[in-house]
DNA sequence: CAGGCGTGCGACGAATTATGTCGCGTAATT
DNA sequence: AATTACGCGACATAATTCGTCGCACGCCTG
């Protein structure tokens, strides 16, 4: 009766990846919409519809119809300048935390949001790209490379909940395992992706870097999960972090003053408060909890910070200070024939 | 002579905010696509349009189109798993980095992936929420709030290149200033949004933190950009970072052994090599840009690491590690009571 | 307030298109 | 070799699309 809803409900039923043939479109519009057409029709739809669209068959009989590799994405409504920004600051924020792979799912809306952005934009002046800047904390890593039919297949797994057979080299070894496991979580940590799994039958659950993976193919079995497992807790078992305590802690410490400036703008707490001393320095105040990344940000600072309470903390960067100055007493040449190299890591 | 592709065409047309009417799309038909078609027919068109999609009409004379606000999102090829997947990531990521209204454009994205993942996800065993988690080195920062108005009116003003009207409060004051400003570029940092740019015909270049901003309006004025202005010379003149060096530095660090563990997994450089040592340490070895990043990284490490080379840097540590080891030789008391407080922040 | 203009919309007939049906060819399956 | 499932050309008929016309409505201008 309409052709036009059928033809967009087809549309949106053909796959990027994968196949679909008619009798399934049949079946599916039957089933979901109520829509019941000839065989014929749908042939028919599916040739006039290759002619707007990117959609290709791979001619076989029966044929598997399915868009073009690289077909460009088509939304609606269509993207607006305001959203092709932030997906190019998506981008641009990412990029150095997530394995190329990670992304690529993403490639299509990337694309279109850049091609909608260097058409509209004025060729003179600045370019869009020149106009944006994350400054992070951290140095960006490389991360290392992952397989994307790895990656696809840990995803694949954890998502339906299914074992996974995984082929392995731990570091520094040259041979291969071969391993069934169960996958938990995964944790992304500094561009790396690591899948907490535990193995086989066994309860102890362990850390597989995916770039180890040579191959993974998702098992029809289902996965056996540690009785009481959950990430979260995982990860403050310390197994995973340095293992540092958890709950929050009233933190009051010191910065030299003009470090303060950018903290005054982003609080770490909502009950934080920043009090100017006579001597220059800033007293900040604020309940947080008690983490590595407290201790990874402070440490950050150097010497133009101060941790005054609680004591315990103030008790660990006391002793910190004084290891590390010990550690600066020699020289440098000193310190490096203290010892002598033995394996490349 | 093509209803199918008429139709699709025009529905791209028609923008989720504001409004278009058949005029329009009659002349951008003609113009860009070279397809000329009666206005009764365009009218027919977006009337039987709008039984099948959220189109909404405001009924006015001549009459407005516009995508109903609550429209979702339709894309083509639809979203399958992965994609949803990665969606979720980048939301799991981004919160944190970025204020809300800049994701806001996201939301009909986002939205779409978690129903996929919702429908999909078979209710049993752990939920795929609960199976990601994202370790970051930085603290998590509560990003100051933002007025998604005044983020469209920056985005859009630094986009097309126009003057920027705005009203803004400095730290502390009460009272508002209004100023005209010339955008040259933003810097996302630790959640905060800072607007580089110069004020009027003032050449010095300022930073304006998008949440100190209570208005901002899009001028049809051009801006005048200093000479020879490049944001990344901007920061790495110092004005933003700690006025640290540019250029590479051959660095040559020792890591106690079980910190080096994540280290091996991925690296700062591409030339990096790690080796054990007898003691149990473990020698970095790599080239990277010397920069503020790399003194936070190495300082997180706190006296987990020590600088071994080039010299300078070595000196540098040193120093933090004399004055770091200064400061906690009075106790907490002490320290506290050496000063009194003056003003709030 | 009248008249012009741009637009929305119902109606209508000719032209075009969509659809069910049949038959034949082909490829995979039994 | 038979069977099954599917693709596809052909064809007649039903359905639709589209240009056209006329009328109505709101807005602007003189």
């Amino acid at each position: 009766m309409n052709t036009l809803t059928r033809q967009w409900l087809m549309l949106r039923m053909v796959p990027r990846h994968g196949r679909i043939g008619t009798t399934e479109i049949i079946n599916r519009l039957e089933r979901e919409q109520g829509i019941s057409v000839h065989h014929r029709t749908v042939q028919r739809d599916l040739n006039n519809l290759s002619m707007i669209f990117p959609l290709i068959s791979d001619n076989q009989n029966p044929a598997g119809w399915s868009w073009a590799p690289d077909a460009p994405l088509f939304d609606l409504p269509g993207m607006d300048p305001p959203t092709a920004i932030t997906f190019g600051l998506m981008e641009r924020f990412l990029a150095p935390l997530l394995p190329r792979p990670a992304l690529t799912a993403m490639a299509p809306h990337f694309a279109k949001a850049r091609k909608l952005l260097e058409e509209t934009e004025p060729a003179t002046a600045l370019r869009w790209t020149e106009k944006v800047r994350v400054v992070e904390r951290g140095l960006p890593m490389i991360p290392p490379p992952v397989e994307e039919a790895t990656l696809n297949a840990v995803y694949d797994a954890l998502y339906r909940n299914r074992r996974l057979a995984v082929r392995y080299h731990r570091r520094g070894e040259e041979e291969q395992k071969n391993s069934e496991v169960n996958p938990l979580g995964l944790i992304f940590q500094d561009g790396v992706i690591y899948l907490v799994c535990t193995f086989w039958e066994y309860q102890d659950v362990k850390l597989l870097p995916l770039h180890r993976m040579t191959a993974a193919t998702v098992l029809n079995k289902e996965l056996s999960i540690p009785a009481g497992f959950s990430l979260d807790n995982y990860l403050e078992s310390g197994e995973f972090l340095f293992p540092e305590g958890r709950g929050n802690l009233k933190l009051q410490v010191l910065f030299d003053g003009w470090v303060a400036e950018h903290l005054a703008e982003s609080s770490i707490s909502s009950d934080q408060t920043l009090t100017a001393r006579k001597d220059g320095r800033v007293l900040l105040s604020a309940t947080v909890r008690d983490s590595s990344q407290l201790r990874w940000w402070l440490l950050g600072y150097g010497d133009r910070v101060e941790v005054l309470k609680p004591k315990r903390l103030r008790d660990e960067f006391r002793e910190i200070a004084t290891n590390l100055g010990g550690r600066y007493v020699m020289t440098a040449k000193q310190a490096t024939e203290m010892d002598t190299p033995t394996t490349e890591y």
